[in-house]
DNA sequence: TTGTTTTATCGTATATTTACGATGAACGAT
DNA sequence: ATCGTTCATCGTAAATATACGATAAAACAA
């Protein structure tokens, strides 16, 4: 690569990408599904559910934070991760503006 | 990695991670704006407008066509991309049906 | 204090992605 | 038949992502 090119593009055509790349694996869209679903959003719970380890689940939680689509409380030695609805719709409301730019629907 | 885990993930999380992957660089985000705004669509004419080698660029059409959001035409030694609106649809579509699974948004 | 539980981070191995120049293939024009 | 144009593919290098076990850190409990 030598260099990476990503800087040359618009700061919304990045940003838009960031989202999309945090989508970009099977786990992490299991992950938000699953914040939804469950009551409780432990770590412990999210690693149960999914055909990965504990490490692995945690970076896949560090990404999805990264772009900040979930936010993590604590609680005593538990970190309690939920939905970040505020992002999440923001994210929604930018991949359609796309959406409305690239395409007649 | 040892071991690829994508495959024990649901169809319907893979197909959306897939989706997101293509949107995941802003290059193909840019790619997309381009074949929409452009009557013309072979491929100098995209490469002209992105900070990248020909050879990049084609890679990266590879990529978007590889999920079918985009589809090519030959047309004498050149070939005329264009939107696939369908498949288009169809990913905005799995997308909002993902945002409204996990936000209420 | 010592131990237990919970989660993040470190170190590491492998896979994939990104990027380029060079080459090759397909086509039209001369 | 040869030449120029257009684009894909090959080969390669470097960056990033994915996955794991081991370890560290933080908090509560005994």
């Amino acid at each position: 690569m030598v260099l990476s090119k990503i800087k040359d593009f618009s700061k919304t055509d990045i940003e838009l990408a960031e989202i999309a790349k945090a989508l970009s694996h099977p786990a992490r869209i299991k992950i938000l599904k699953i914040l939804n679903d469950l009551d409780s959003c432990m770590v412990g719970s999210i690693v149960d559910l999914l055909p990965l380890s504990q490490s692995t689940v945690s970076q896949h939680l560090k990404e999805l934070k990264r772009v900040g689509l979930i936010k993590g409380e604590i609680e005593g030695p538990k970190i309690c991760y939920c939905i970040n609805s505020d992002v999440m719709e923001n994210a929604k409301e930018e991949l359609n503006k796309l959406f409305s730019q690239v395409c007649k629907c």
